[in-house]
DNA sequence: GGTAAAACCTCTAGTCACTAGAGCATCAAG
DNA sequence: CTTGATGCTCTAGTGACTAGAGGTTTTACC
């Protein structure tokens, strides 16, 4: 049984977050000792590794609710974590492409301007006016 | 002079946007009618252009303020705008980076597992173990 | 001038995923 | 038995809005 202290270090996941993923059901609540304070079995560290994990993979918190549930019914299809997974994928992609396109502007718009004052400075005239942009940025 | 739903319209920036950012100081308080509705001069349209392009490129409304405080010095140095776009140009190829390292591991992962149940799910272990995680994501 | 709809107003609260801090209680080591 | 680290709850703040309630004003038309 740990302490909320040694899961958070464990973990690499803060006490305060841990406590938050509690308040909002993503962890079930545990035993207490007789101070009231958490006591955690050793299961409660994998899955909040899987939960830490999945956060860096970029997911949300929803979408790790849905495959805790899917962990937590073995024989359930993994089609739908495959499906949470392409969507995901979808969506990054999408991100990576408007980044990309962003990138593009920013360097042309930095690039082009070795004025000295702001009257003439092209980096606030391109913001000023989206017509000037090269790219094809939202 | 255009009532709020005019600007809204023109700029492509929300009723409910606008009148946040002049909460927030974003844009100045300006005149009303008898009846209290906000009138905006012309200025106010390019303004918020300015600001929704910024927002676009994916500035944050601090970072914004800076540049139209720059806009409305406009003998201050522009090396301030440049500072803060070069910035702003690390940040988002920082952001790349890692959506790129992401964008590898999900596909790794949704390529790697044609199993009909959760138990055996490759996308779960992974996400379960970093272990198993052929990239460097953080 | 009357009426009805569209647009406007303020204010509050909700979103996401935490984080910070106040003020107090408990635990483990020496 | 003391002390310092760790724990507890609760509230409020972050960024950049968005949604809705409940009411007022403007505008267009007859």
């Amino acid at each position: 049984m740990m302490a909320i202290g040694f899961l958070s270090r464990d973990s690499g996941v803060k006490v305060a977050t841990i406590r938050y993923y509690e308040q909002i059901g993503l962890l079930a609540e545990v035993e207490r000792t007789g101070g009231n304070q958490r006591r955690y079995p050793a299961a409660a560290l994998a899955r909040l590794r899987f939960i830490r994990h999945a956060r860096d993979l970029g997911l949300s918190l929803d979408q790790i609710r849905e495959l805790v549930a899917l962990n937590d019914h073995p024989d359930r299809s993994c089609a739908e974590a495959h499906a949470i997974a392409r969507a995901h994928l979808a969506d990054i992609r999408d991100r990576l492409r408007r980044l990309q396109a962003l990138e593009r502007e920013l360097v042309r718009i930095t690039g082009a301007c070795d004025q000295k004052t702001a009257r003439s400075c092209h980096i606030l005239s391109v913001i000023s006016d989206h017509a000037l942009c090269a790219g094809e940025h939202h």
